[in-house]
DNA sequence: TTTATAAAAGCAATCGATTGCATAAAAATC
DNA sequence: GATTTTTATGCAATCGATTGCTTTTATAAA
C-alpha cells in the first residue's frame, strides 16, 4: 500500500507485549534477550515486513555508514571504473555510496562537498576538478569530523590520505621507450598544470629527456591539449614547426592521442615510422585504432579498491596517524604499434 | 578538530538566548522570525560553522531527499552515462544519489534493493540484471512506500513508471537498412531473452525480415553473443555454415560487433563488401574501427535525465496515476562504413 | 529452603531537527 | 489609551532506534 506507515520496533513490541528495547536488542542480535523471545521477535518482524529505519538508527548512533564520492565526471571511463572498484569494497562492508560529480567545476565541487558534510557521511573520497581554486572546502571537511581520502587528482599541499598513480614514473617510462625506439624530437601534450597529475607527467617527460641528454625544446611542449579536438589542433601546430617532432607523447589522455592520429592519417603521415604516438589511460578504443596505440594502463578499478580499503583497513583505526598515508598504484606502459618504429 | 561535536541548533539557541525552534525556523527560512533575529541566527550559524544534520531532519520530516540507483554495472558506458544524466537533474533538485551495482547478479540486485529500502530512499531507479529471476523484490519496494522507476532493462509484467529505448524500432530500422543495402542473408546476434531489451531487438529484426519477405532462418540467429569474445565465437560458427550470412546484426552491443569484425579481419573477409556489420549502443570506439561501425545511438545520458525528470515532474505529484507511465527515448541509427555496401 | 548470582525485560533519556499550539510582544485599529 | 490583530518566540511532543540503568525473573549455590 502506498501511504501506510512503515512498521517500527514499537509495532513489534506492542504485538508481543514487550518493550521496544528488547526488540531492538533482539534485532541487532546483541545480547540479553532469551532465545525464545528473540525467535518470536524475528518471526514477527518478518510477518510485519519490518525494516530498520536507518535514519533513526544513524541519528542515535551518531554514525552514518555512508561514504561520499566526488569525481569530475561519472561517465568518464577512468572514474566510472574507480567508482566501480570503490563500490565493490564498500558493498561488502555494508556501506552506502553517495556519488556526486563536479563537472570539472570548482564551484560545483564545493557544493558537492557541502552536501556531503550535511549528510554527515563518514568519509569523502575525492578527486579534484580541473579548475580547482583553493582548498578551503577540503579543510572544512575535517572541521566537521569527516575523514577525507584524495585520489588521482589531489591537492598536494594537504596532508590527507591519498591514493595515487605513479604518473611521473609512467611518463618517464613512456618517453624512455620512445627514445629507445629511436625517436629524436619528442613533443609533449600536457594538461592544466594546476592538476598534480599533469605536472607529474610533465616532470616524467622532462626527467627522461634529461637522462638521455635530449634538449628541452619549449616549442614542443603544448598546453591544454586534453581532448581529441585539442590534441588534433596541437598536432597541426606542431607539424607546422620548422623542425616538427617525430613523436608525440599525449600525456593527457588517449583521446588526445586519437586527435594526433587523426591528423597523421589526414596528412598521410605514417605511424609509427614517421611519427610515434603514445597516449595515456588505456581507454578501450586504444587497442582498436590503426595502428593500435601505445598507452599507460592505470588500473583504475584497482585504484578504487585501494581507496576503499585504505579507509576500512587503516583510516578507521588509525584516525589520522602520520604513517603510510599515501598508497601508490603503479601504472603500466602498454606498448603497441603506434610507437614500434623498430618493430 | 577531530572529535569535537558538531554544532547543533541548540548551540546556536543557547548562544543567543533563544529557543531552538526559532533557530530552526530561521534556518529553514520559513516564516515567523523577525528579520533582526534571523540575521543574528544566520550570522551565529556561520560563526559556529553550523551544518544541518540531515539524518535528524529527515527522520523528523519522514522523508529522505535521496534516490537509490541500481544498475548492473557502473563502469559500463551506457549505465555510467545514464547515471551522469540522472545526477545532473537530481543535483539541481538538491537530492542525493545512492548508487549500487548488481554485477548482473540477481541475488545481489535483491540485496541492493534491500539496502535502499532500509535507507528509506524516496525512489529507486532500477535496471534489472541479466539473470533476473523474479520480481518479488520489486514488489516489496512499493510495500515500503517507496516509488520505483524502471529503465532500459525492465520487468514488463510490472505496472511501474518506465523509461525505455525504442529497441524494436531501432532494430527494425537497422535491419531494414541492411536489406536496402542489398544484403540477403542477415544473421542476428542476440542476448539473454529474459531481458526485455533483447527480446525487443529480436522482434524488430524479425519484423523487418517479414516486411521484406525474407525467410526466417533459425541457423542465422545466435543466442548469448554479447561480448567481443562471444561475438567472435558466434561469427566463426556462422561463417562455417553451408550458406553463411552476408551481414551480421550484433543486436547485443558494439562489443559483439567488434568480435565480428575481428573474425572478418583475420579471415580477410571484406567489410562491408562481403560482410555487413551493424552493432548497438554507439560506443566511443565504434567510429574508430576500420571500417567504422554502423550502430544505434541510445542517447544514454538523455535516458538518465528522463528518468529523473519523470520522478520530479510527474511521479511526485501524481503518485501512481494511471496515465503516461512510460516514456520512450527514441534511439537513432548511425550509419557508418561497415554496412555501406552501396556506399 | 534460602540466599547469591546471572539472565531477561522494562524504563527513560538521548540523538537533532521540526512543528502545532500557546503565550508574549509588537503593531494596528478604534 | 484601550482593544484587537498580527507577529515573534517559547514549549513540548515527535520521528524511530539505541543504550545505561533499574527491576524482575530464572538459575545456581549454600
Amino acid at each position: 500500500m502506498e501511504n501506510q506507515k512503515r512498521t517500527t520496533i514499537y509495532d513489534i513490541a506492542r504485538r508481543l507485549n514487550l518493550n521496544a528495547s528488547s526488540v531492538s536488542r533482539a534485532l541487532s542480535g546483541n545480547s540479553n534477550v532469551s532465545e525464545s523471545t528473540k525467535a518470536l521477535i524475528l518471526k514477527t518482524a518478518k510477518e510485519l515486513n519490518y525494516r530498520q529505519n536507518s535514519m533513526a538508527s544513524n541519528l542515535r548512533k551518531g554514525e552514518n555508514q555512508t561514504i561520499g564520492v566526488v569525481v569530475p565526471r561519472i561517465n568518464q571511463n577512468f572514474f566510472s571504473n574507480v567508482i566501480s572498484g570503490i563500490e565493490e569494497v564498500t558493498y561488502q562492508k555494508g556501506y552506502n555510496l553517495i556519488i556526486c560529480q563536479s563537472n570539472e567545476s570548482y564551484e560545483r565541487e564545493v557544493k558537492c562537498v557541502d552536501t556531503l558534510i550535511n549528510q554527515h557521511v563518514s568519509c569523502i573520497f575525492l578527486s579534484i576538478s580541473a579548475d580547482f581554486a583553493d582548498n578551503d572546502h577540503l579543510k572544512s571537511i575535517a572541521d566537521h569530523g569527516i575523514k577525507l581520502i584524495q585520489f588521482d587528482r589531489v591537492d598536494d599541499s594537504m596532508d590527507t590520505y591519498k591514493v595515487l598513480t605513479g604518473n611521473e614514473e609512467a611518463a618517464f617510462e613512456a618517453v624512455e621507450h620512445l627514445i629507445e625506439q629511436g625517436y629524436k624530437r619528442i613533443a609533449l601534450l600536457e594538461g592544466p598544470q594546476n592538476l598534480n597529475i599533469f605536472r607529474q607527467r610533465k616532470a616524467g617527460y622532462l626527467a627522461a629527456l634529461k637522462k638521455h641528454d635530449f634538449p628541452i625544446i619549449e616549442d614542443l611542449i603544448r598546453e591544454n591539449a586534453w581532448t581529441r579536438e585539442l590534441g588534433a589542433k596541437a598536432t597541426e601546430d606542431l607539424l607546422a614547426l620548422p623542425e616538427p617532432p617525430d613523436a608525440i607523447f599525449a600525456s593527457t589522455s588517449d583521446f588526445a592521442a586519437l586527435g594526433v592520429l587523426d591528423v597523421a592519417q589526414n596528412r598521410g603521415i605514417k605511424v609509427p615510422q614517421q611519427l610515434g604516438i603514445c597516449g595515456f589511460s588505456n581507454e578501450a578504443f586504444s587497442e582498436i585504432t590503426q595502428p593500435s596505440l601505445t598507452t599507460v594502463d592505470q588500473f583504475s578499478k584497482e585504484i578504487g579498491k585501494n581507496v576503499a580499503n585504505l579507509y576500512f583497513q587503516k583510516m578507521k583505526k588509525d584516525g589520522n596517524a602520520e604513517q603510510n598515508k599515501v598508497v601508490n598504484v603503479q601504472p603500466k606502459l602498454i606498448i603497441r604499434n603506434s610507437t614500434l618504429k623498430n618493430g
